[in-house]
RNA sequence: GGGUCAGUAGCUCAACUAGGUAGAGCGCCACUCUGAUAAGGUGGAGGCUUGCGGUUCAAAUCCGCACUGACCCA
């Protein structure tokens, strides 16, 4: 296998391996008879391809899909794609560069259909190959298609129980309406924008008295619907006399707040308050709109209308008394309603003013704002005409600005069981649990009834068919579930299993029932509605039901934050009204992909990160590791290049780790065990069968309790967290601790027990490593695992069970030893460090001052791991309590508290006490000292005016450690002598010819001879004495003369040395 | 304009649920090691915990208010 980790050609591989031996079939099968784990994709949308936030959303779920799996599920991995709607009929209508329905009249609708199909599965099949580039294993030969009459179906069967269930209606509504596309949108596909847009200040004359109010609005354009003012009932209002620069007075009704702003944008010089009101002497007042002339269809006085109403919206803004026109606005409409004022709009569909619209027919509305603000001023109506710039919504899709105008609309009356809602939106559970308490809960109590239906073409077609002559009711409109159904009722003849549900084919379709043509209203379903149904829909449900009988409510669905709005909500609200139940029971809930700054992505602005710019520069793997090692609870990702490469880092510390014994195990013929977890038959050399070291038995452990941590902290969706710990154990425990101690026992040249059972144990902590990160990196860990496993086990790692804990392998108290063990260790490192001693070197003894029993307690235990490690003849241990004798202190002066105590003399005490040394951090002996120095008798120190410093012997140095149980410090005596020395020099040699063999690329078992020549007898005579450790460790046959080696010249600790090597 | 979430070292995040001296990894700098070698070891620099107020003996943590960002709503 290569020397280095190489994402790209790992990835080559395994995706040939995979291919070559089914992975994925093998996968699935292999749990097919387990207990079921019904989890549900919500459907991305086929309108580009993937971006980081799709890519983060699949990763995701591909992992808790293998997690799953491991887990021993037979988990339902149907990807779906949202294919419908409004927002690839645009891009379509792009490309053929339409402009409005029209041209979709004269291209044909059947036609354009066929070109939104095309659109929506050449994106598909981008989307599929984007998921399956970094290694998502779902079911792609079978995707969920919102297009598929089967599908179709599933919306429409749901769509007629709701109707069933009597929570069908058709009515007026004040909706947001796309003029361009002439359909109504939902106001989450409103998306606002700072505009420019004309202020006008408007009078309404009053009929009765004298003055008018004083309306202001942004869009003229609404003037002619209409109906009433607002006011606050509450507020206080103003009667003013106001007079223009040029003397003229007009008397005006304005919010008292208002007053100085209106007047002021009005020009005029100055005004007496004439009166005062309150909101509520107000209503009842009746006035005539300026362009009652011009708009002879608005309704008249008779009706109720422009009279002055209370309003609870109205606040002291602008002038406080707000124009009305139930034709257009929301609040407008439904207070409209609650008056039973009469419903004028003079808007059509394709925002221009139909011929009630009077003087301004045929015009579309905003174009008609400067006629009609001309018309204003003409009548002198106009108190001010101004622009203002302010945030203004826009059709999410094609950008053009909406208006609100009320037509006709397919509503599911949601607001009519919205107790139902909240209780089954409590049965699921969500994490992060805020998302659903806050979030998810202020929605669903505050969300309307939901218009599904749109005056558009590719979609699902709603099934209803209206009778002749009806009345408006839905109880008198049939509504189609299924295609049998529809060919039953069909006047025509249908072919349930080859009919193709999309508009026009249904539209041709008529039903008779006693004598009465039924037709079928023109409209599609709102798209959100289309995934609304996927927990059935995915299924096949109603066309079959086994699955649905066996696996329905899903168990799990993953989004993002945006879907509590979307998909979260629409199936909430589907399975309440149609079926009384939530769709889902779990609800992960992710963040958004943000840049690495922090701002969002936005394709449009070019502000993004594309996952195959990440996956060509790094990997696949270590993208996704790094979308995985984010919480996937509800924050927001910043993307990270630089956390993505340490990804690749790590990744390539475990290649490098699986790496390094597998030389050791090929010349030994280690018989590799794989246990059935992986699907081996147990044989080989298993732990069990090894006589193991305790570095083996602590590796183990640790191993266990990483498995404890990891499982759990995917049971609580925080994966993130399990991935740390793993990185952290392989990086921490393995790497840098483990394959330290063992690569002497692995240079041995025997084969011998010790080295056995370090390969058992790395054998074994490996593939489990492997598999705990399997959802994570499916190549590498693939590769890995097929060295590990060879023909043995499981054709994939994605086929093994979730490594669980052997309690048997649990030592809690020699991981605590270990612990101190290591952090006495570190402190030695840098004792010898500090000494300028290098580990190669022996040294005499390490003395470790214990600072708690824990400490001796590990040393008396595995003492001979911390002098192995810090290459020491003896380890001495002084007990808590107790004092190093060989410590001295010598004393710092504090002169703040000296000069008081000694005036005069401070200076020479101090001396005196800088000198002095004591064998314990003893005051009166320090006192005695610098008496004895000085002459005196009289010198009295309290431990204030003393800081003790602690002295080392010559030749020791000292580090303190600390963890969280035990603390001491650690001193290690460099002293040299020959015993030392001698190793010293030897180890020196070896080091060279170790690196000389490498330079002549030797193999790892290849013998040599090796001559050894020293210009300095004594040096030479040292090293003599290491002549069988020397041998030893370079697998050197022979010492002596060598006839035409690799011969070089080195210079060791001053001392030059002649190396000469051939292979024998 | 309103709601929700977030803001801690250059980067990614801990510590926040029960207030008690802010930690880790990576990166950076210096030194070191060398049959895992694009690895390993030791040390170092690096923080007004976004800001301003408040509660408290004590605030990264609790409470207000700003600011910044994301999403949702209008």
């Amino acid at each position: 296998m290569p020397d280095q980790y190489d994402p790209a050609g790992v990835e080559e591989r395994v995706f040939s391996y995979w291919e070559a031996v089914d992975a994925y079939e093998q996968t699935v099968d292999h749990r097919a008879d387990a207990e079921t784990f019904f989890f549900v994709d919500g459907p991305p949308y086929t309108s580009g391809a993937a971006h980081m936030g799709t890519t983060w959303n699949k990763t995701l779920k591909d992992a808790y899909i293998r997690y799953h799996r491991m887990q021993g599920y037979d988990v339902t991995d149907r990807p779906g794609y949202d294919m419908h709607g409004l927002p690839i009929e645009t891009k379509v209508e792009e490309q053929l560069g339409f402009e409005s329905k029209k041209d979709i009249q004269e291209f044909g609708e059947e036609a354009f259909i066929e070109e939104c199909k095309r659109f929506a599965d050449d994106n598909l099949d981008g989307l599929q190959s984007d998921f399956q580039s970094f290694g998502v294993w779902m079911d792609w030969d079978n995707p969920y298609k919102t297009v598929d009459p089967s599908y179709m179906e599933a919306a429409w069967w749901a769509f007629s129980e709701v109707h069933d269930n009597g929570l069908v209606e058709r009515g007026q509504r004040s909706i947001s309406q796309c003029p361009r596309c002439e359909t109504a949108i939902a106001n989450n596909e409103v998306e606002y924008e700072d505009v420019t847009d004309p202020s006008i200040y408007v009078r309404f004359d009053l009929d009765d008295r004298e003055g008018s109010l004083v309306v202001w609005t942004t869009t003229p354009w609404t003037i002619p619907a209409n109906q009433f003012v607002a006011v606050d009932e509450d507020g206080d209002y103003q009667q003013v006399r106001a007079t223009t620069p040029d003397g003229e007075t007009d008397v005006l009704y304005v919010a008292s707040e208002c007053v100085e702003d209106v007047l002021s944008a009005g020009g005029y010089s100055d005004h007496e308050v004439v009166a005062d009101h309150s909101g509520s002497d107000l209503i009842g007042w009746s006035y005539t709109p300026p362009l009652a002339d011009a708009v002879p269809a608005n309704p008249t006085d008779a009706d109720g209308t422009h009279e002055v109403y209370h309003g609870d919206w109205v606040e002291a803004d602008r002038t406080g008394l707000v124009h009305s026109a139930p034709g257009h606005g929301e609040e407008d409409f439904e207070r409209g309603a609650e008056l039973d004022l009469p419903v004028f709009c003079p808007v059509g569909e394709d925002g221009v003013y139909t011929d009630a619209g009077g003087k301004y027919a045929g015009a579309f509305v905003r174009d008609a704002n400067d006629d009609i603000i001309a018309d204003l001023e003409a009548r002198d109506a106009m108190l001010a005409s101004q622009t203002v710039e302010h945030s203004y919504g826009h059709c999410w899709r094609c950008d053009t600005g909406i208006i609100q105008i009320v037509t006709d609309q397919w509503f599911i009356t949601i607001t009519d069981v919205k107790d139902e809602l909240l209780a089954n939106m409590d049965t699921s559970e969500w994490h992060p649990e805020w998302a659903r308490d806050n979030r998810f809960r202020d929605f669903v109590e505050n969300a309307p009834d939901w218009n599904v239906s749109r005056q558009r073409y590719w979609g699902i077609p709603v099934p209803i068919w209206t009778p002749e002559d009806w009345s408006g009711d839905a109880e008198d409109v049939l509504v189609v579930g299924t295609r049998e159904e529809l060919a039953a009722l069909a006047d025509q003849d249908v072919d349930p299993a080859s009919v193709d549900l999309h508009k026009p084919t249904v539209d041709d379709i008529t039903i008779t029932e006693d004598g009465t043509e039924y037709t079928r209203v023109p409209d599609v379903f709102d798209v959100w509605l289309d995934s609304s149904v996927a927990s059935w829909g995915t299924l096949n449900y109603p066309e079959q039901e086994n699955d649905f009988d066996e696996l329905w409510p899903a168990d799990l669905i993953m989004e993002a934050h945006d879907q509590t709005r979307g998909w979260f909500w629409s199936q909430l609200g589907m399975g309440t009204a149609a079926l009384g139940d939530v769709p889902y029971e779990e609800v992960l809930m992710h963040g958004y992909a943000n840049m690495p700054d922090g701002r969002g992505m936005s394709k449009s602005k070019g502000i993004t990160i594309e996952p195959n710019e990440v996956i060509d520069e790094y990997g696949a793997d270590p993208m996704r590791m790094f979308l995985l090692s984010v919480t996937p609870q509800g924050d927001d990702m910043s993307f990270s290049w630089d956390e993505t490469e340490n990804m690749q880092r790590d990744l390539n510390i475990l290649w490098n780790v699986f790496r390094f014994p597998r030389p050791y195990m090929a010349l030994d013929d280690f018989d590799a065990n794989v246990p059935a977890a992986f699907g081996g038959d147990d044989a080989g050399v298993g732990i069990a069968d090894a006589d193991l070291e305790t570095v083996d038995e602590w590796l183990l452990s640790r191993l266990q309790h990483v498995k404890a941590d990891a499982t759990a902290h995917w049971e609580d969706f925080e994966q993130h967290r399990a991935l740390d710990a793993v990185l952290e154990f392989v990086v921490e425990d393995l790497s840098r601790y483990y394959v330290q101690v063992v690569r002497e026992r692995m240079w041995e040249d025997d084969a011998s027990a010790s080295k056995t059972a370090a390969y058992a144990t790395m054998q074994r902590v490996l593939l489990e490593v492997v598999a705990l990160l399997a959802p994570y990196a499916p190549f590498v860990t693939e590769e890995l695992y097929s060295h590990l496993t060879g023909d043995r086990g499981y054709d994939t790692v994605h086929m093994a069970d979730w490594p669980t804990v052997e309690e048997s392998l649990r030592a809690p108290a020699l991981e605590a030893d270990v612990a101190v063990l290591r952090a006495a260790e570190e402190a030695g490192s840098h004792a010898r460090q500090q000494a300028g001693r290098k580990l190669r070197w022996p040294v005499t003894r390490v003395v470790v001052d214990a600072a708690e029993d824990s400490v001796v307690d590990a040393l008396d235990a595995h003492g001979d791991l911390l002098a192995d490690r810090l290459n020491t003849r003896a380890v001495e241990v002084v007990e808590p309590g107790a004092a190093w004798d060989e410590l001295a202190y010598s004393a710092r002066a504090d002169m703040s508290e000296l000069g008081p105590a000694f005036g005069d003399d401070a200076g020479a005490v101090m001396n005196a006490l800088n000198d002095a040394h004591v064998t314990d951090r003893d005051i009166d002996a320090l006192a005695e000292q610098v008496a004895a120095d000085l002459g005196r008798d009289d010198i009295e120190l309290t431990t204030e005016m003393v800081e003790f410093v602690e002295e080392t012997p010559e030749h020791v140095a000292g580090a303190a450690f600390e963890t969280e149980t035990a603390a001491g410090t650690v001193y290690v005596d460099t002293e040299l002598n020959e015993d030392v020395e001698s190793e010293g020099y030897a180890r020196e040699v070896v080091r060279r010819v170790q690196e000389m063999r490498k330079e002549m690329d030797l193999a790892m078992d290849a013998e040599i001879r090796l001559d050894v020549l020293v210009f300095d007898e004594r040096v030479g005579e040292l090293v003599a004495r290491h002549e069988p450790l020397i041998t030893e460790e370079t697998r050197a046959r022979e010492l002596g003369e060598v006839e035409d080696g690799h011969r070089e010249e080195w210079d060791v600790e001053g001392t030059t040395m002649i190396l000469e090597v051939e292979a024998v």
